[in-house]
Parts: C-alpha cells; structure tokens; sequence
DNA sequence: TTGTAAGCGTTATCAT
DNA sequence: ATGATAACGCTTACAA
C-alpha cells in the first residue's frame, strides 16, 4: 500500500488537512510549512489516493468513451485523441467498446456513469435520449446531433459536395453512390450532401442500394457498380472503398484509369491503398479534442448551454480519382 | 444525484448494513428482508457507489490496460478482446495510449494503478522492471516476458518457422526479411525464428535491415528486395507488408507471380490488401482474454505463481504467395 | 495559519 | 438475522 496523508502528516510534523491544503495549492499555508510537507511527500512517495479524494469532492478525474467498434480505425482514432486531451488534462479515461450493439451502450453508461465526470457518445447507435436517462453525468455526442446536448459533429454533406464537385472537374457526369446502413446518422447527411450536389452539379447519382459498411460491403457493390453507367463512386468509407477497389482489382478494372473511386473518413488505411485513395477527411483527433474540451466546460458548470460544434471537412485528393475514359 | 444505500434502507425499513447484505448476496439476510430490500432498491434505482465501495474493499472492479498506440489494429484488437473479457468478468477497462512513448507508459502506470485492481501491460516500450515498481497493483504483460510476472505471448518463432517452411516447399530458397525497430522484443524471437527455419530447411535469409514497423518502413524495404536475389519477402508485420506490396505494384512487380510476400500478425488489413496477404497469425483477443483471466487469479490471491502463457500461432496462406519466378 | 471534527457511501466488525 | 458503529483516505467547514 501507498503511504496515506496521515503518513505524510506525521512526517512532517502537521495535521492531515494542512497536508492537504499545502498540496492543492489553494489553502492558505505558510511557505515554510508548505515546503515541509512537499518534502516528506516526496520522501514518502505520496500520492493522494483518487478514490478517496473522489467520494468526497464527487470529482473522480476520470472521463467515460463509449465507441460502437475499436477495430474501426475510425473510433479508434477518436480514442486516441480523446486520450491524449485527457492527459493534458489531467484527466484519465475509461473506453467501452460496446460490439455495435445498443444494449452494451446502455450498459456502458450506466457502469461507467458514477466513476466518471463527464460521458463521451461516440456515434451511438442507440436511442440517445434513453442513453442520456441513465447518465448521471454531463454527455457530449461526437459524429451526432441531439436536441440539448453538445456535440462535435462533421459538415459530413459540404465534404460530399467537394468529393462530387471535384469528380465533375475532372470530367465525370454520372456518379455511383454505395451507401451504409440505412440507420446510419452519417449515411443521412451525406445524401442530404449528394441532393445538394446534384442540384449544384447536375451530375447524375446513381444510389447502388445499402450495403454493410465493411470490406465486404464494398467488395459486393463493385458488381452493381461496374454494371451501371457510372464513371466514379462514391464510397460509404474508405474501408468500402477499400473493398471496392480490391473487387475492381480482381476483376481487372484500372482505378482511376477506367473507374476513379472516392472514399470516406480518411482513416490512416486510406493511404495504403493501391492505389492510394482519393477521399473526404474527418476530422476525428480534433474532434476528440473539441468534446474533451466542451465536457470540462460542462464538469466546470453544469448549466453552461449546449454546444453543437460542426467541423470543417476537405477533400483529400490522392491517386485513385483521374479523369473518366472513354466509353 | 442517485439514490444511496441509506435511501434503501429507510424504504425497506432496515439498517444500511442490511441492505448491504442483501444486496451482496453474501451476508446472511432472511428471505422476506432481501426481497424487500431488493424491491425498494428497485424502486429507487439503487445503484451500489463503486467509488465508496471501493474505499473500503480496496477493490475497484477496474482493469487498466496501457499500449503503445491504440491506431495500430493489433493493440486495438488487444484492446477490444480485453474490453468483451472484462465485462463478462463485471470490470471495467482504463485505456491509456502511450503513444509509444517510455516516458508516458510510466505516467500512465502511476496515474493509473490507484484506481485499478490489475494493469495489463501490452508491449511495454520502457523497462518493465520499472514499470513494475511503480504499479501498486498486480501485472500481467502481453508480447513481452520477465522474471517474476505473468505473461501470455505468442510463439513467434514458431510462426516464423511456419511461414518459412511454407515458402520452402513453394520452391523459394531465398527469401529477404524486413526487421522493424531493432530493440523490439518481437523482433528478437522473429529472428530466432529464422535461425531455426535457416537450419531446418536450409533456406538463405538475407537480412534486409532495420525499418520502421510502418507502412513507410515496408515502401521504403522494397525497393532493397528487388536490388536483391530473394524471391520472397517476409516481413516485420502486416503494416509493413502493406507498405511492400504498394511499392511493389507501384514498380510494376506483380504478386505472388514476380515476388512472395508474407506478413505477421493477420490484423483485419491483411484480409485487404490486393492481392489478400499471406500471414502468420497471432492471436491477440484470445491472449486479451488470457490476461484478463490470469489479472483475475492474482487479483483473487496476490500469491499464485506467475504463469507463462504461450499461445500458439499458425500461418494464414491467402494470395501473396505463390511458386517463385524463374529467374 | 493551523488543527479538530465531520462526513462522503460503503462494508466489516461486533454486539444483540 | 439484524443493527450500531467504526473505518477506508480524503477534503472542508469551523474553531482556535
């Protein structure tokens, strides 16, 4: 075990509370008492005990994420961010992987919600109101939107505009569209994105149907693509890109020679590609950060209102978009 | 703020110590008190304070698992197989990504192993020992062995063996091996690995040098292979592989048809690459699920012997490899 | 400035 | 079987 405060204490020749006023800084203590005290908790190695100190502050330095997959490059990314912001913060955090199942997010929130002070949502596939019932804690949402909360989210359809305009450039009028999950919050923001796009463009959208947002997701719409007019897809995510370019590979097909391919997120996978994918980026790092930041604020004071930021996205163009052939 | 155990008690018409009791399931409580008390918790949306309980227990009901970097798919796999274990085991999981960085791995054991009941160390960067000293909890290391502690590794050699053997009897004799940062553990056994193999098949292995275990690492190896006679690349790990293969395809090297490729580890990437790679597998959500398992016996009795998992590893054979050229 | 004492929510000990 | 009480390690009035 750990030396306690009342070591320290003793140590130094004080009582416990004067130790713990002279480490947190803020009690009024005598420079020489204070000096007394930090040195035999150096000497002794102390360190305040988090849990103690939590129970009775209700602060517990931590921080909660819950992510629907840490396979996905995508949220293990967010994770990534989330933690080093953390750090800087001085905070720790909890990450729930919750297998994309809606019941584990519930269950997520409600093991973690009491050790936690703040609760970070990462694209919930559940009912968020229902996940927000149980949170005892402040909640910010990234990658989705609800009504009274904070949340980071993505201009996920200006990106879409900017994939669609810049495959116009290039000479493209007919463009294959390989969405998601029909659920899927993002899926809906970025026909909403194609709509405007079509209206700005006037490039025609083919939608290839739903498919999984996987590889073989992607590997399977290949087909349909190939057997349609278009001379470009748009892919779900880079990982659907990824199978579509597998597929296309497979069977062939030049990219971008024949067929230019764009995906989406812009996951590190995207750049390992061949060839290396032309696609939107999300901002996920900065995301993390922004939600770390919103949910301090929120800890801080409680009835600080919601915040709904939206982040920039752009166009990443690398070699898997070129000008269509001839047909 | 939720309900407390005093709340239940004066529903119930007990002690608090009662409703412990029932609720602990442990205590000796007559049948019509527990179910009572089970019915005002209900009632009250009662909620044990793992916090408090923790105080007194010295139990947190939390695991703390510490990587390297948490965007490489092999420490997020670790990561989720540890997550799925943890709570069929009714634990939480601190995640702390330290970004490959000593002197974080060592903050994070500090800042962490207060608030846990055992931390898994998952191919710790810094020295172990030191690492150790500083974990007040108990330890578990995966890919990575020392005296004195549990640990569950794969058996890499053995892998290699494998991958080796299978390219011998496709016909290659000479193969090229891409090692990655010359302190890595794995990469010591990945060389014993090739001993073995050199003096059981009589292959040669011409060592390619030190890369990063990046995909720049892997893009920039290639070029040294084509300079050399190997007809068949075994490389530090997928990711690497990944990074061969683009650089392959970008010089116009088909594979398996001009060159070999065999990767390490079998992360999900490696199902995608075209054409899909030839790998050994490590498990990872099985060696998660072990440590968990051995965390939980130490934590049950801080005095078992330590144990020395290895698991075992097996060659993936997909489409990189194939009969060398002639040359 | 410093110490004393109360209390955070729980479980463990010891009576009853 | 149940209840009172102490204790876990810490912070924070309040008193000195």
């Amino acid at each position: 075990m750990g030396s306690t405060i009342r070591d320290v204490a003793r140590a130094a020749g004080v009582s416990a509370s004067t130790v713990s006023r002279a480490l947190s800084e803020r009690g009024s203590v005598s420079g020489e008492t204070r000096s007394r005290v930090i040195a035999a908790a150096e000497r002794l190695d102390y360190r305040p005990n988090p849990t103690a100190r939590g129970l009775i502050t209700g602060r517990t330095g931590n921080l909660g994420l819950i992510v629907p997959d840490l396979l996905n490059p995508f949220f293990a990314d967010v994770a990534k961010g989330l933690q080093s912001r953390a750090r800087a913060t001085g905070l720790s955090v909890f990450v729930a992987d919750a297998d994309e199942d809606p019941r584990l997010e519930l269950e997520a929130v409600q093991s973690l919600t009491r050790q936690v002070d703040g609760l970070v949502l990462c694209s919930p596939r559940s009912d968020v109101a229902e996940l927000v019932r149980h949170a005892a804690t402040p909640v910010v949402l990234i990658h989705r939107r609800h009504p009274g909360l904070s949340s980071v989210t993505a201009d996920v359809s200006g990106g879409t505009v900017k994939a669609v305009q810049n495959l116009r450039a290039l000479g493209h009028t007919t463009i294959a569209y390989v969405d998601g999950p029909a659920a899927s919050w993002v899926g809906g923001q970025r026909r909403e994105g194609l709509r405007e796009a079509v209206q700005a463009t006037g490039v025609e959208v083919i939608h290839l149907g739903n498919f999984a947002g996987t590889f073989d997701g992607g590997f399977a719409a290949a087909d349909l693509m190939l057997a349609s007019p278009a001379t470009a897809v748009l892919a779900y995510n880079d990982i659907v890109a990824c199978g579509l370019l597998n597929r296309l590979a497979a069977r062939g097909v030049r990219v971008p020679d024949d067929v230019s391919v764009v995906g989406y997120d812009d996951v590190t996978i995207a750049m390992m590609t061949y060839p290396p994918l032309t696609t939107v980026h999300l901002p996920r790092q900065s995301a993390a950060r922004t939600a770390v930041d919103l949910l301090v604020a929120a800890i801080k004071d409680p009835d600080v209102a919601p915040r709904e930021d939206v982040l920039a996205t752009h166009l990443v163009v690398r070699a898997s978009t070129g000008v269509p052939a001839r047909r």
